[in-house]
DNA sequence: CACCTTATAGAACGATCGTTCGTTTGTGTC
DNA sequence: GACACAAACGAACGATCGTTCTATAAGGTG
């Protein structure tokens, strides 16, 4: 790896934990060149533009979500046992990152919204790539009999960001020592209203 | 009601409308100003500092929700009915009222959940009230006999949230045309989780 | 060493930010 | 009309923003 990718680098992984306190669109220039001891002018000639830099700072967030959150996950049998991994890897992947003022995607999809450009298109796509992801797992636990043929993936996928999202705002805003609990028992609920009905004994 | 009054509440619509788009924390005083119509110094004395006016602002976008969502949902009997009229009315209060860039509370949870202060205190207790609110439908539910006697109302206020910010993100960013029906069918199966079980036939 | 490319620094630009100050305009009261 | 008070304005401040330009320093290759 040359120099430039190497400070490139550096410069991604603090613009990456400043991001995640400040929101991508809070992202500084000035502030990140004197975070990583450079001046505006070096730091601004790896990105080109400001929005290079967030676009940067949005597929480093992505990479390391894929590293952190799933891939593990995936090492783990196919069914509800890896739906389960991906979903407690995820509750808890801004600890395992450099993540402390929460998920970078996820305030960048409330910041953009409803804002047309690469930015929102970018946060769009991950997004929907992790909808797949869980669509996909959920189709693979019906495969293998953990769930029932009428299942809907997508609604499952659909109310596991609902759960992921009311669980970060309780912990992160109203200091809710209950919000995993709550998380794990509505995950709970929502695979066992789909499981396949066992035997009655 | 005074001039000035009258000519703050004029400031406070368009800045109502514009944090909307922008978020509370990205309003500016100087676009503010030529929104109104006014000069930046004549606007600014009405307030006296911009965290002011994002406090008006969060106060007002309190009040408003209340006024949208509650009130009317207050009218129906308690129990399941006002509960169901709640999640419709909330899901729907951005169209509502002048929200075109969601709702503003909201937003502001992801913005200041990490960021100490007058602000990231107001939205806390806002959140927290409509929570409070939401425990308080759900337990009605429970003493009218439509839930059953060990439900936990702060876990279905909890998965309420998670409906409701999964069906915004769903409907803002990701353009989903099915968030409705999949925010419905969250809301029902949470509901048929916890009624009281009628005699089979 | 010389040479070329890449990487970084420094200074400055115009724009916008929140805020302050002094003044002017408007409104209502005696 | 004179006075008092509130409301709004216009100009300016210092700070920071993203960006551009030019020059210096460092790295790699012959």
């Amino acid at each position: 790896m040359g120099k430039g990718e190497q400070t490139r680098q550096a410069i991604l992984d603090e613009a990456f934990s400043l991001a995640s306190c400040c929101g991508v669109g809070g992202l500084s220039i000035g502030v990140l060149a004197e975070r990583t001891h450079m001046s505006k002018s070096g730091l601004f000639a790896h990105f080109g533009s400001k929005e290079e830099l967030q676009l940067a700072v949005l597929r480093e967030s992505q990479q390391r979500f894929a590293d952190v959150v799933l891939r593990p996950a995936f090492r783990l049998p196919r069914g509800l046992a890896r739906l389960r991994a991906i979903v407690i890897n995820w509750l808890d992947w801004t600890k395992v990152a450099n993540l402390p003022g929460g998920c970078v995607i996820n305030a960048a999809a409330a910041e953009f919204d409803d804002q047309p450009g690469p930015l929102r298109d970018e946060v769009k796509h991950s997004l929907l790539a992790l909808r797949r992801t869980l669509v996909d797992t959920v189709k693979k636990a019906v495969e293998a009999g953990e769930l029932r043929p009428d299942t809907d993936a997508e609604q499952i996928a659909f109310e596991l960001e609902g759960i992921y999202q009311v669980t970060q705002q309780s912990r992160r805003l109203l200091d809710d020592p209950d919000a995993d609990r709550r998380a794990l028992a509505a995950f709970d609920r929502l695979v066992r209203d789909h499981a396949v009905i066992h035997a009655k004994e």
